[in-house]
DNA sequence: CGCCAGGTGCTGA
DNA sequence: TCAGCACATGGC
């Protein structure tokens, strides 16, 4: 059993903040993946107890997973710019964005666009349980993530009986491409946001808000914007009597919010989807 | 049943 | 550059 500090840290808002869709709970700890471990969690106090499936995983890489080596009260000092972003803050202090693998972020938000998160959740798992390694923890069982050579080698016909709908072959495209080395995912952790971004916008089935969605969850670009029909809901609030693309809304908000645009994002877009419910 | 969902690709102005 | 449209599917 590991235990790790995490300060300024709320690990359920994070988890059911839309950005990783295979973690689950059961009574009081979390499970889920990092990478293709096992990872069981919970928080307690300013801690965090984690157990996880494989030995490879280890206390840096959970710490980076989470985004606890980053000091959240000085991302949150420089996107607190207005009113809106404020409040967002004050409800939901404690999430951060993740750093998740770029592989499994990419394969999700394909299958993530003009979806639910309900059902996005549904058609990963079916993914992982088809064509995903089977592995096992204290006798608690779950399949990984499918590597892009056996999404690759399956076709459209069975990607579609998973429900994927339309995405199978964006999904298969995208898989063939990484597996065909037209498109190195490590070399998008090494690059800047701008370049990351056209690389992602090269596959199939990728548009801006996907590839934001990558960049930012799976490429560690803070700049990156996702811009969905939440966060088109939540700008307009920033824009009452102004019609906006969503590409003059990611200019502006890239610039207003700084490098760090992408928490903001993230805050905005975790508060407008609970403003019903609290 | 109708509406909505962490949109993209394509077409035509 | 931007608007309009088709695209699969299931949750609610």
């Amino acid at each position: 059993m590991i235990q790790l500090p995490a300060p300024e840290f709320s690990l359920k808002t994070t988890l059911e903040s839309g950005q990783a869709f295979r973690w689950s709970r059961h009574d009081g700890w979390c499970y889920g993946f990092v990478d293709s471990a096992i990872l069981k969690v919970k928080q307690v106090d300013g801690h965090l107890l984690c157990d996880s499936s494989d030995a490879s995983l280890g206390p840096d890489r959970i710490r980076r997973y989470f985004g606890l080596d980053l000091t959240l009260s000085d991302i949150l000092s420089s996107i607190d710019v207005d009113v809106q972003i404020h409040e967002a803050i004050a409800r939901h202090r404690g999430l951060r964005v993740l750093r998740q693998d770029a592989w499994e972020t990419l394969a999700s938000f394909i299958c993530a666009s003009f979806n639910n998160i309900k059902r996005i959740e549904g058609m990963i798992e079916r993914l992982c349980q088809a064509y995903g390694e089977p592995i096992s923890m204290n006798g608690c069982r779950g399949f990984r993530f499918p590597r892009p050579d056996a999404i690759a080698a399956t076709p459209e016909r069975a990607l579609r009986a998973m429900g994927l709908g339309y995405r199978a072959p964006y999904l298969r495209a995208t898989a063939r491409l990484i597996v065909e080395g037209r498109l190195s995912l490590a070399q998008l952790q090494a690059v800047d946001y701008d370049a990351a971004k056209t690389a992602l916008l090269g596959c199939d089935g990728v548009g801006d808000k996907v590839a934001d969605c990558v960049a930012l969850f799976g490429c560690q670009k803070y700049e990156a914007f996702p811009i969905d029909v939440w966060m088109e809901r939540a700008m307009r609030y920033y824009f009452r009597h102004r019609r906006m693309t969503r590409a003059r809304l990611h200019r502006y908000a890239r610039r207003h919010f700084g490098p760090y645009a992408g928490y903001a994002q993230q805050y905005l877009y975790h508060y407008v989807r609970h403003l019903r419910s609290t």
